[in-house]
DNA sequence: TCATTGATTTCA
DNA sequence: GAAATCAATGAT
């Protein structure tokens, strides 16, 4: 049988949860019923105010609002107009951070696994410990992985950009 | 390499 | 109010 994640998995600090996401099991019930489970394959983190390249870095706005909260919340934001994306907020509450998944199994990019997973803006601020419609689960153990600096953040300074903040599974 | 596309933020 | 920005994708 399937087991949820703990809710405490999420309030770790980004770094330890946005690696410990890689081969779990994202589960996604669509309103028709459906249940299908995928392979979470890639992620980032982004961390705190300081990290120029998290939206937070500008301070709390009614947009990054969602990634103060506790962990566990999912932050959705539209990005050139056209493609969703998923975050999974963590850490404890005031400390934005978030994790970005870039990848699931199958479908290899942000944009193409919010449109197979049928994500929109009305699942910015819903919670995976309560949600009943999108959830994570164990997945693969033994795990391996590999870190790589972040996509599409060219703005971020240096600094931020090779942080290699980025999670691969191999 | 370029067009698409609209919420959010910043400046007035 | 108006203008610039943007963590991407798919067609050319």
């Amino acid at each position: 049988m399937e087991k949820k994640l703990d809710r405490e998995f999420f309030l770790k600090d980004v770094l330890g949860v946005a690696p410990g996401l890689l081969g779990k099991t994202l589960t996604r019930v669509y309103p028709d019923g459906r249940k299908e489970k995928y392979i979470i394959t890639e992620t980032e983190a982004y961390r705190g105010e300081e990290d120029r390249a998290c939206h937070a870095s500008k301070g709390r706005t009614g947009r990054t609002e969602i990634m103060y909260q506790t962990g566990g919340h999912i932050y959705v934001y539209l990005i050139y107009g056209m493609y969703w994306m998923l975050n999974f907020v963590t850490g404890p509450e005031n400390f934005p951070q978030a994790v970005l998944i870039r990848c699931i199994k199958g479908f290899d990019g942000p944009g193409k696994l919010t449109k197979q997973l049928a994500i929109d803006k009305s699942f910015n601020g819903e919670n995976l410990n309560t949600s009943n419609r999108i959830y994570i689960c164990e997945g693969l153990k033994n795990i391996s992985f590999k870190t790589e600096t972040r996509v599409g953040i060219g703005y971020a300074g240096e600094e931020w950009i090779n942080k290699p903040w980025r999670f691969k599974l191999i």
